[in-house]
DNA sequence: GGAAAAATTATACACTTGCATAATTACTCG
DNA sequence: CGAGTAATTATGCAAGTGTATAATTTTTCC
């Protein structure tokens, strides 16, 4: 009687992997890796097991494409904002640092894919590689934001210190990040960007806030 | 032939459970909570697998306590120094940014087992608990710390502004640990400290390389 | 409109998983 | 030293896992 065989609709490769990947994300960030199954994704996603197999030699092969997929959207969320602002190297580096501290950059999904994805990163090299040059992509970018603004402030920093004020600012923003979507209710919307942009500025000396309020 | 039955020794319930425990936290922190499975906890604990459910009446008992026991360890290692200090307020505030920013706080594998247990500490009600219970502690801890400081150099804060200072110096110690953890290479020994004790400094303008020098 | 091709579903298989229970062994205590 | 008891091992089971492959349906194109 009612077994029959279930009707479907084709759609193109792209579409479906598509689909699939954002199944797949959903599941890493609720349940880990391991807990994103097979069936599980494809039930997600509205489609039968095999066709994961179809589009994916292999389930490793579309966790791999899943993290590239989150990675690049992760980047081009936090530099699309700083990239659009054409006005003083101070504007630039105040725009990064409320991108990198407001949502969709600050949000619990974001913090369950990193932690959930984390192990396998650092066990497969290609999954590694991806990871190690976005990571160096967004710290150089911020060095050289920071180099930029002390420039035309009229303090150049030599490269050693400049390296410490990097790696403190980049703590702060990925403080901040993680407690923000570790605890989405425990922050007004906006205060994390405004202990933010206090805190590079209170570690560089350069007046972010100032930036802030011409918008 | 070699088919003999494999031979055993009896031990404490103590000793058998922490081994248990240790071994948990080893296959947590390499594959997460669900790669870490009952036979191979048993394996690595150079136990069979029956043995587990005779101490923990399930794999979600043993996780839970695994779990307990690293919260524990990680707040012992932090606090203890600080605690130690008996000079002024400044002086234990320091000793806290040092601690929370050498190892064996800052270690991989504490980076490794966070991540793996986050989603489950999102989820299980007793472990949320003791994460949000810990949470707060440190921070409130931290928030204490800068309080006194502050009196003592004779410039206090009012309630929200030392709230942002906590927040913010949470976050660089957050960040900075979750750096040195995750490119253990990346650093020389004791730079995290040095940026940390800096990075404090710099936001709630209170001198802690002094109090590192009198070392 | 009908055949060819490709997308999708359905089924099967070998393996792993957590859990339960029976069989044995090491230690304790008289 | 010998029986009793609790710790430990051994075995089994049902459900879930990734993957392989066969069966079917949708779309395309002449």
């Amino acid at each position: 009687m009612t077994d029959e065989r279930r009707k479907f609709k084709r759609e193109s490769a792209k579409a479906r992997k598509e689909a699939l990947i954002l199944a797949t994300l959903e599941l890493v960030a609720e349940n880990g890796v391991r807990g994103a199954t097979v069936r599980g994704i494809a039930q997600r996603a509205d489609v039968t097991q095999g066709l994961i197999r179809h589009y994916f030699s292999s389930k490793e092969e579309l966790i791999i494409a899943a993290y590239e997929h989150h990675m690049t959207a992760m980047t081009d969320q936090t530099f699309a904002p700083a990239a659009g602002v054409d006005g003083t190297a101070l504007a630039r580096l105040t725009a990064f640092v409320n991108a990198s501290l407001t949502p969709p950059v600050v949000d619990p999904r974001s913090i369950a894919l990193w932690a959930s994805f984390l192990n396998k990163v650092q066990q497969d090299p290609q999954m590694k590689a991806t990871h190690e040059r976005t990571y160096a992509y967004f710290r150089d970018f911020l060095e050289g934001l920071i180099a930029a603004a002390l420039e035309e402030a009229g303090r150049p920093a030599a490269p050693a210190r400049l390296r410490q004020l990097a790696i403190a600012c980049n703590a702060v923003i990925d403080g901040l990040w993680l407690e923000g979507g570790a605890l989405p209710d425990a922050f007004a919307p906006g205060e994390l960007a405004d202990i933010g942009r206090q805190s590079v500025a209170a570690i560089t000396g350069l007046n972010l806030e100032q930036e802030a309020e011409k918008t």
